[in-house]
This record gives structure tokens, C-alpha cells and sequence, in this order.
DNA sequence: CTTGAAAGGATCTAAGG
DNA sequence: CCTTAGATCCTTTCAAG
């Protein structure tokens, strides 16, 4: 894993659909170089999968909330979150609270189906998400530190 | 935006590198129909982009945090994380908490030096990611409700 | 790792339903 | 709005250095 791992990695973040030509180009390289470099990096489990990502909202999903939960049955919430639709992702966490889940459902009265469906898992703090930021791309190795 | 289309997006969220010919094939159309209502899904913005996922624990982002934040200034703090290179997602939500924010750093003392950056915005309350779960396809329209 | 040539696909276009 | 067929273009692969 050396910088032009990392220029990659950048750049596959940036757009998984780049051609292997182009990637070449921009970490200035010939293509099966970059080729060889790009297998190992997927066999190598450092690159887990290529994802298309939708815009939530224009999928229907208009409410997105954070749900954190102390003292609970983890096993069997986290079983109930990964097997539900709306969930996005579910953290397992040490702290002051012990389980987070992030989701993305259709309208209040669906999150409240989801919420009275989580009751018996613990008691949730529903925080519904007013705006957002994710990013795509970070920096593998930053030398920030 | 049909069942087909549905399915595309369900497809492309799994496999964004997948060609247009087998995404044809697996959604029971030609080439260049399902060419046209790709384009039409990114241009309607549905799509977002293509990402490569990686590890984060292969780039040495060994420890994952969601900070969670109360009664603070939100502007600044979004500001401050939307910055910093350890911060992969913020949301400013309504709820308990004013403001999450989930990390990828390098080690508990890269944590401390983000701890002590952010807590001039407000006071953090850090949770430890142990284990965690996200799902890379949604189904848009669910038929669930 | 690079270059260059060959082969294999993918996308695009056009015509037709 | 779809399909099929053909042509073009591009990407990847392979072989040699």
C-alpha cells in the first residue's frame, strides 16, 4: 500500500465507474499496472464493493432519523434492525448509549410503526435528521497526524 | 419511476460497475432501454453517484466513533467537521441531541486530539463503534406498508 | 512496470414495431 | 417506449522487453 494505492483508492471512491485508462492516466500509470493494483486492492478486502447511491428522498424515503437506545437486548435489536427495511445501518456502541440505528422510512407514521416496533427492545431517543453531510471520499493515510 | 426502474436501482446499489448489457438481462430488457432509464435516473438526480466502499479498518482507520452533541453552536460545529478528514458523516438533527457526528480515526490519542478540537462547539458525548451494520442496497417503494 | 498489438465487449445508432 | 441488428469505439488482455 503505497501512494499510488492510495491515489487510487481516492479515486474509485470519487467514481467506481472510472475506466481502468483513465484511472491509469490520473495516477500516472499504464493500465495494467493499474489493472493489477485494483485487483489486489478488492482481493485484499481493502476495496469491499462498488455502490450506486440514491438520493433518499427521491426515492420516497422524506424522513430519515438517528434512534439511540441504552440497556437493551442488543442481540435481538440489532436481529430486528438488520432484518427491517428502513434500517440503514445499526452500531453497536461503548458509552453513554448502547445502540444506534440510522433509517430512512416514508412518513411519520411510518417511523412510528418503527419505534412501536423497537419498544420492546428498549427505550428509543428518536432524533429525526433535519439536514446531512456524508462523504464519499476520504483520504487513506492522511499525513495529518 | 416504475417497478423497473426500481429494480435497476436495486441492481446498481449492489453492483455499480455492472454493464448495461447484463443489467438489461437481469431486468428483462434491451441494452439500450435500460441505457436511456439510467440516464434518465442519474439526470433526475434519483442517482447520486458511484463509490468504491473500503475497509477502513485496511486504511488503518482502526477506530470508529458517533459523537453526539447537545445545545451548541450548529453552524460552526458543521463547519469544523465538514473540515476535518476524520469525519465521514454529520447530521444536525432534531431531538435530545443537537448535533451527531460519526468518525474514522487512527488511534485513541487521533480521537482525543478530534475530542478536544470539537469541544470548544459543545460538549461531545463519544460512543465507541464495537461492531456495526450497513446496508449497501435499499429497496426503494417498498411495498411493506 | 511499459509498450503495442490483438481480441473481445460494450455502447451507440438507426430502422422498425 | 420498446427491440433488434449492425457498426464503431473503447477497454482490457497478452506478449515481449
Amino acid at each position: 500500500m503505497d501512494q499510488i494505492d492510495m491515489n487510487i483508492l481516492q479515486q474509485l471512491q470519487g467514481n467506481a465507474k472510472i475506466s481502468m485508462k483513465e484511472l491509469a492516466a490520473a495516477v500516472h500509470l499504464s493500465s495494467p499496472a493499474v489493472i493489477e493494483r485494483v485487483r489486489k486492492l478488492e482481493e485484499q478486502g481493502v476495496i469491499e464493493g462498488y455502490h450506486a447511491k440514491l438520493n433518499l428522498t427521491k426515492i420516497e424515503r422524506t424522513i430519515q432519523a438517528i434512534i439511540l437506545f441504552k440497556s437493551i437486548d442488543c442481540k435481538s435489536l440489532a436481529a430486528f434492525c438488520k432484518g427491517h427495511p428502513d434500517v440503514l445501518e445499526c452500531y453497536r456502541v461503548a458509552g453513554e448509549i448502547s445502540y444506534i440505528v440510522k433509517l430512512a422510512t416514508y412518513s411519520v407514521e411510518t417511523l412510528e410503526q418503527f419505534i412501536d416496533a423497537a419498544m420492546p427492545y428498549g427505550t428509543p431517543s428518536t432524533n429525526i435528521i433535519l439536514s446531512s453531510m456524508e462523504k464519499m471520499v476520504i483520504t487513506p493515510f492522511s499525513d495529518d497526524y
